[in-house]
DNA sequence: ATCCTCATGTAACACGTTACATGATTAC
DNA sequence: GTAATCATGTAACGTGTTACATGAGGAT
């Protein structure tokens, strides 16, 4: 059995889940797939020992069903689908008004942030190995971007999409701009004062 | 003694202790308020339990040496300051030219994309107020940004502030853009397929 | 031959939060 | 009087990751 929560509805985690499988039944692994492809830019990417084990709680909780299937060219799977509980649950959720802050957590912008600790050289490297992977991952999103366009059935993984493109295009245009300020401010000298 | 990591350094965590750290020698107390002023936004905004347990392993580790305070007024303190070896492993880890990926995860983006389950006006709803705290959230950050301007030893923390300025003005744009959108096409109506 | 995909899971661990405890001083 | 600040910590818990295990089928 699932530990009981003290108060206040499940972890997010579960949520995740009940709403990919408002998509469609599925098995552990093929909802670890979905996962990966659609909310992982935005929430999540578990790992596969985790949407089993959240699994196996949803279900203990009623609020999906397991159906074991045999299969002869690939190992038996169990493929889950919601109740009306679970569906139930999932609606109520997201009808909740209050609007929870992200979290972010850039380990990048840390180091920056105690760039006086080391050579200006080194945060101006790290910053433009930066931009060269936002540029990467706007490429991406557009890719992607296109694929959604024009498809009113996935109208609102384009917007959360559309949310990550522009948070990236932002941070390209920052990270141009902090480059060009730091060569100049700086051509090749270091801080290095503590106290 | 603090469990042994079985590889590569630090959490991160101990490098933020060991940043702030590099600014003065503080108390937990002290640190706790720093961390809130100073790094919360983009890093980490920690309890104060776990100050205390990472101040622990940084003196056990020898990266940091306690000093005890005898007051009279206010509890006796612990104060903590950095060692040349501590010192050491903070430049060695800023140096560390691989850039990790920001850990981003938005419970309100996930609401989003699970829209169809809900009713169109529930989800204009929280994107509107997500749209207000983003005002605020931009307020606060340009009030700080002007005691921050033209204050040379504070240039990375400025650099660090304009970066989450442009992340949230682009949300700003995003969530405007969203609610026009969605109260076009969809003036009062639900969507509840499903399979 | 070797690797990847499909498919599910166990065990151990690390990180971080919450709740709680203590207790004096200072500000409203 | 009540609340906030200063100051440090313990205990319990929940989430998520990593490493590992198994094993057949299909691709290169």
């Amino acid at each position: 059995m699932p530990p009981a929560r003290k108060s206040g509805g499940l972890p997010k985690t579960s949520y995740a889940v009940l709403g990919l499988l408002s998509f469609g039944e599925r098995s552990g692994y093929d909802l670890k797939a979905l996962a990966d492809y659609s909310i992982a830019n935005f929430f999540w990417s578990p790992a596969g020992s985790q949407i089993y084990a959240e699994l196996r709680r949803l279900t203990y909780l009623g609020f999906v069903t397991e159906t074991m299937v045999r299969q002869e060219r690939r190992p038996d799977k169990r493929i889950y689908q919601l109740t009306t509980s679970g569906q139930g649950a999932l609606s109520d959720w997201l009808e909740i008004p209050e609007v929870e802050p992200d979290i972010f957590k850039s380990t990048f912008l840390l180091k920056i942030f105690l760039g006086r600790s080391t050579q200006t050289e080194t945060i101006v490297a790290q910053v433009e190995e930066r931009r060269q992977q936002i540029e990467e991952r706007i490429s991406q999103l557009e890719e992607k971007e296109a694929t959604l366009r024009d498809r009113p059935e996935l109208a609102f993984a384009y917007i959360t999409l559309k949310s990550g493109l522009a948070a990236n295009r932002a941070q390209l245009l920052w990270a141009e701009e902090v480059v060009e300020e730091l060569k100049m401010r700086d051509p090749g000298q270091s801080y290095l004062d503590n106290g």
